[in-house]
DNA sequence: CCTCTTATTGAAAAAAACTTTCAATATGAT
DNA sequence: ATCATATTGAAAGTTTTTTTCAATAAGAGG
């Protein structure tokens, strides 16, 4: 595994002038390293075999600051509006309801759609937030299991 | 106003074999006629000037139901995740962000980006999130009043 | 490397959000 | 009007999130 202080995320952090302390990395590297939404306690519980001293102040702290910089974003899926994954460019989230697992999609081709509901309501849109669930292909073929 | 207890939405809770009690009724209403994301506490401070001894306990307990009955659904703008507003048909919100006034949209033309992220996935996907924000009309005539 | 400034941290306490419990009540069927 | 019971709200309990503040560690500059 690369240095957590070198990862593209850490530097982002750090050209935003933060400063890359041990708990920040852990919360971010459970981020990166966990393909699913996680809320607060559990990357607080995964964060502290990374860093031991990190509190759950800590976490919620940098939850919020990785949100203002683009690097995490919440995941909204039905029973779960308070989890985080971490965000590379694509910023929408495909969800598995069996497994939890999170990918990024592309979002393209939802201009129509905005234009429409533009000139039919007379609202400016300037952000969207869309986010797909369904099954991966793992749970497809293995139904039970879970990862 | 017409008969709180004759509404579109109170049919459903009747056909669904609910009782139309007054704080069921209260909540109801108070979504009807507040074209915004509200959350428990707002929502429970106004049901009581329409029934006065609701209690919190029952507006959580009556917006659960609801979301159920599909008659409400949870908008999660940046920073209400946990406001509900009244659905209609559609189930898709459009926000503004400056007076938060919510309205629906058909959310047409999505079927595209589905089936390219399914090819490029494998995931089935069952179900979507689509939230739209920015400014409605009034809002961008008048950039700083709110209603 | 050290030194120093200060951004950052975690414990503790506080506040806010939500749920459970249960006796009293209102609803709607009869 | 009567009655069975679904529903209610107060109170207590639990969980989640925020605030406070003294101690610490990052990293800039020497
Ligand atoms: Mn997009
Ligand atoms: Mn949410
Ligand atoms: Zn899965
Ligand atoms: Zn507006």
């Amino acid at each position: 595994m690369p240095d957590p202080k070198q990862t593209p995320m850490a530097q982002v952090l750090r050209e935003a002038g933060y400063k890359l302390t041990q708990p920040r990395l852990a919360v971010l590297q459970v981020l990166e390293e966990n393909a699913a939404g996680l809320n607060p306690e559990t990357i607080y519980a995964l964060g502290r075999t990374l860093c031991p001293s990190l509190g759950l102040v800590t976490v919620y702290r940098t939850l919020d600051l990785l949100n203002e910089l683009g690097l995490a974003r919440r995941v909204h899926s039905e029973h779960h509006c308070h989890s985080y994954a971490s965000a590379g460019s694509d910023h929408h989230y495909l969800i598995c309801e069996s497994c939890h697992r999170v990918i990024e999609f592309p979002c393209h081709g939802l201009e129509a759609l905005l234009e429409s509901v533009r000139m039919q309501t007379g609202y400016v849109i300037s952000a969207h937030l869309l986010e797909l669930s369904g099954l991966c292909p793992d749970c497809q073929e293995h139904p039970a299991e879970s990862a």
